[in-house]
DNA sequence: GATACGTGGCC
DNA sequence: TGGCCAAGTAT
C-alpha cells in the first residue's frame, strides 16, 4: 500500500541525482567492493574533497585486502595521512587481515558478515552492501537523517542520536525494488550533502521542496542547540600533534622528545622535518596531559614504544 | 546513552 | 576570529 505520494518522492529525488551527482571514483561500475568499503570508513566524519586523493592512493597501493594485510599496520596509519581520526586506518588494516584469512580474500557481502569487521558498524555495513553489492538495505547516515528530518518529520534537524521511529520511518521509505533502493540511498544521501545541507540549505535547488515539511511549516528552528566539539587543550588535539610527529618521523622518535623535548635540542637547520614537533611543543600541554596522551596512543596500538623510542606500528 | 576520537574549511 | 560541521564506531 505503497502511496503515490511517495512513489513520486523517490522518482523526483533519484532523477534529480542523475543529473547533479558528483562524479566519484567509488561509484563507478568498476570499483571494487573493497574500494567502496575503504571510501565508507575514509568517508566517516570526513568531507569528500579530503578523502579523494588519499583514496587513490590507497588503491594504486592496496588494490586489494590482501596487499594492505600483507604490510605493518604503521604503514596504513601512515598513508592515511591527515585524515583524521587515525584509529580509522588501523582497523580498516584489521578488516582486510580478517577478509584475507577469513573470507578468501573478498569483501564479505551481508550486512552481517560485514558488521563483523573492524571499524565497521551499521551504516558502514549497510553502504557497502548496498553500494558495492546491490542490497536492498537501509542506509541511515546523517546526511539521510536530515533530508527526512526536514522532508517528511519537518524539522530543521534530526534528533541529537537516531531513534528507532526514525530508523522505522527510513526503513517505510526505502523503495521495494533492489536496484531501486541503492539509487534511493544515494540520492538521498546526495541531495543532503550538496543541497539540504546542515547550514544554508539551497532550498531553491531542491527537487522535492513542494512536498518538504520543514518549508511548509516555515522553517522553523532547531529543537535544541548542538554542543560544538571541544578542541583546544584537549587530550585529542595533544594526540593529533603526536601523530603528526610519528607520521613523519622515518624511525623511533625519543620519548623524552615526545614528552618534554624542547625543539632547541635539534638543530635549528632541521626545517620543515621538525614542524610536526615544533606544533607539538607550541600547544604548551601540561607534562601529565602529554604522558596521558602518549599512553593513549600505545594502548590504541597506534603507537609502539621501542629501546629506542616511539614510533608507528612496525 | 554519553563520551572519546582528528582535521581543516567555511561563514 | 572561532564555533560549527563532515558518508560514524567503539566503549
Amino acid at each position: 500500500m505503497e502511496p503515490k505520494h511517495t512513489r513520486t518522492l523517490h522518482a523526483r529525488i533519484i532523477s534529480w541525482f542523475s543529473e547533479h551527482a558528483r562524479d566519484l571514483p567509488w561509484r563507478h561500475s568498476d570499483c571494487s567492493p573493497w574500494g567502496v568499503l575503504v571510501s565508507e570508513v575514509m568517508l566517516q566524519q570526513t568531507p569528500v574533497v579530503r578523502v579523494l586523493p588519499v583514496w587513490q592512493e590507497w588503491m594504486q597501493r592496496w588494490p586489494e585486502p590482501a596487499s594492505l594485510a600483507a604490510e605493518p599496520s604503521g604503514e596504513a596509519v601512515r598513508a592515511w595521512g591527515r585524515l583524521g581520526y587515525p584509529r580509522r586506518a588501523l582497523r580498516l588494516h584489521a578488516a582486510a587481515g580478517e577478509i584475507a584469512a577469513s573470507h578468501g580474500g573478498k569483501v564479505p557481502d551481508t550486512h552481517a558478515a560485514l558488521l563483523e569487521l573492524p571499524g565497521v558498524g551499521d551504516y558502514t555495513a549497510a553502504a557497502v552492501a548496498s553500494f558495492a553489492f546491490g542490497r536492498r538495505e537501509t542506509v541511515v547516515d546523517t546526511n539521510i537523517r536530515r533530508v527526512h528530518a526536514r522532508l517528511v518529520a519537518g524539522d530543521a534537524l534530526p534528533a541529537q542520536s537516531l531513534t528507532a521511529a526514525e530508523k522505522k520511518r527510513a526503513v517505510s521509505l526505502l523503495p521495494r525494488d533492489d536496484a531501486e533502493s541503492v539509487a534511493w540511498n544515494a540520492s538521498v544521501m546526495e541531495l543532503g550533502a550538496l543541497v539540504c545541507t546542515a547550514r544554508s540549505p539551497r532550498c531553491g535547488e531542491c527537487p522535492v521542496l513542494d512536498d518538504c515539511a520543514w518549508v511548509r511549516a516555515g522553517r522553523p528552528e532547531p529543537h535544541y542547540v548542538p554542543k560544538g566539539q571541544a578542541w583546544h587543550g584537549t587530550d585529542r588535539q595533544v594526540r593529533g600533534a603526536m601523530m603528526a610527529v610519528l607520521r613523519q618521523a622515518d624511525g623511533p622518535v625519543l620519548r623524552e622528545l615526545l614528552l618534554t623535548g624542547p625543539v632547541d635540542l635539534v638543530a635549528p637547520e632541521a626545517g620543515a622535518e621538525l614542524a610536526p614537533l615544533a606544533a607539538l611543543h607550541a600547544l604548551s600541554a601540561p607534562q601529565e596531559q602529554l604522558e596521558r596522551a602518549l599512553q593513549g596512543l600505545l594502548r590504541d596500538g597506534l603507537a609502539e614504544a621501542t629501546d629506542s623510542g616511539v614510533r608507528l606500528p612496525a
